[in-house]
DNA sequence: ATGCTACTAAACTAATCGGTTTAGTCTGAG
DNA sequence: CTCAGACTAAACCGATTAGTTTAGTAGCAT
């Protein structure tokens, strides 16, 4: 497998550029996934010619690897963690409803972060480990705050927080895979509040 | 959009070979996805010529869809569905936790499934009708179950069943792209027994 | 001015793609 | 025997692919 840094800075090779191809390489490679993507229109898509994309990044492969990388570590790393989801002391119902609102925001109405999600799943036989950079930055990253939330709120006791937290993840990751991504809003109908109100009442109920 | 007919039987083309180029389709179309299989791989593996590929589907792409149509209908329709979990009127806590590990089962140790799932996910934004059918036939078919299931038996008073049947299936889907398809056994490990544990006791302490 | 180098546009290569055609084999029906 | 049609292997077509090369431009340092 192709190594993920850039040859960038080997030289002088300028930042701008690779910026530039890495924007359209997302762009591209968000749209159409790997095998579909050509490297014309990368080059086309980063107004830039493609023996300087080929000098920036040593093939198709590298360039792949770096882009999801990049995007993995720099730009969704938090879609899971939204900034301190309110005041972390308020009424835990409070609370939780406010990050799953903000989970499903981010999830839905973010197209490049559905098709993100669509190339990392859809590639993950191809690039084991770019879908392994995607759990360790993303979904754990998502898990922690909610397992130490779950251990440290004074008004839960649960003896598996951990558990917990993947089942609150769980349940609206797999809403949004369903409802947006597998365009199954019309076929299995379903207010993004019902789901949100039921998995918050299950968990709150559990209060000492 | 290519129609999902395969052209077979406006003459008398064999079944078999229809079948075998199915087959052989599902190999390769599951193993590297749409973009990344060629039709010579796809002739060979279905141990057929290409002209005859030809005469039973109009081109690729109403290859692709009549196979993930077919997969979607036959052969993985019931795979969140298994055949009538135990005896459904056990106890709650035995009826569910059976329930899960069929799912987690089939989900965990049939490659062709992973893959499956893969290939709908990672080309739903190209062939949204496919993306749909799974939804109609697979998803909704598992949703069913458990709404009934939950609404029925005699022990729950869940005031939206389906929303809590969304919680359950998705908690389990979700762990299984995680641990599985995503292959985060290593980064954020966690035992299958302990999320079934925690979520059916979730559930369960709901009773009346 | 000279030289170095990042860059561009465009031509190029060898391979592969989806799809068709050709020439010929085999089988079963009339 | 004859004929139709399902099939095969292989050649073929034009387009597209990843990647390289070529010739030339622009900026910057000495």
């Amino acid at each position: 497998m192709g190594q993920a840094t850039p040859v960038e800075n080997e030289r002088n090779l300028s930042s701008e550029k690779t910026e530039a191809i890495l924007q359209g390489g997302m762009r591209e490679f968000l749209a159409n996934g790997y095998a579909a993507t050509s490297m014309d229109r990368v080059a086309k898509s980063s107004k830039v010619s493609k023996a300087t994309v080929y000098s920036h990044f040593q093939d198709k492969e590298s360039l792949f690897v770096a882009l999801i990388q990049y995007l993995v570590e720099k730009k969704f790393r938090s879609v899971f963690d939204p900034v301190n989801a309110g005041k972390i002391s308020s009424e835990p119902e409070f609370v939780l409803k406010q990050l799953a609102y903000r989970m499903l925001d981010v999830g839905a109405d973010q197209p490049l972060f559905q098709n993100f999600m669509r190339v990392i799943i859809g590639e993950s036989g191809r690039f084991p480990q770019l879908a392994k950079a995607f759990v360790r930055n993303v979904e754990k990253t998502g898990f922690r705050l909610l397992t130490e939330y779950f251990s440290t709120a004074p008004q839960f006791d649960f003896k598996d927080p951990e558990a917990i937290a993947r089942i609150f993840v769980g349940s609206l990751a797999h809403f949004l895979i369903v409802q947006e991504m597998l365009h199954g809003k019309d076929i299995v109908p379903m207010e993004r509040d019902r789901l949100i109100e039921n998995l918050v009442e299950l968990i709150v109920q559990k209060e000492k």
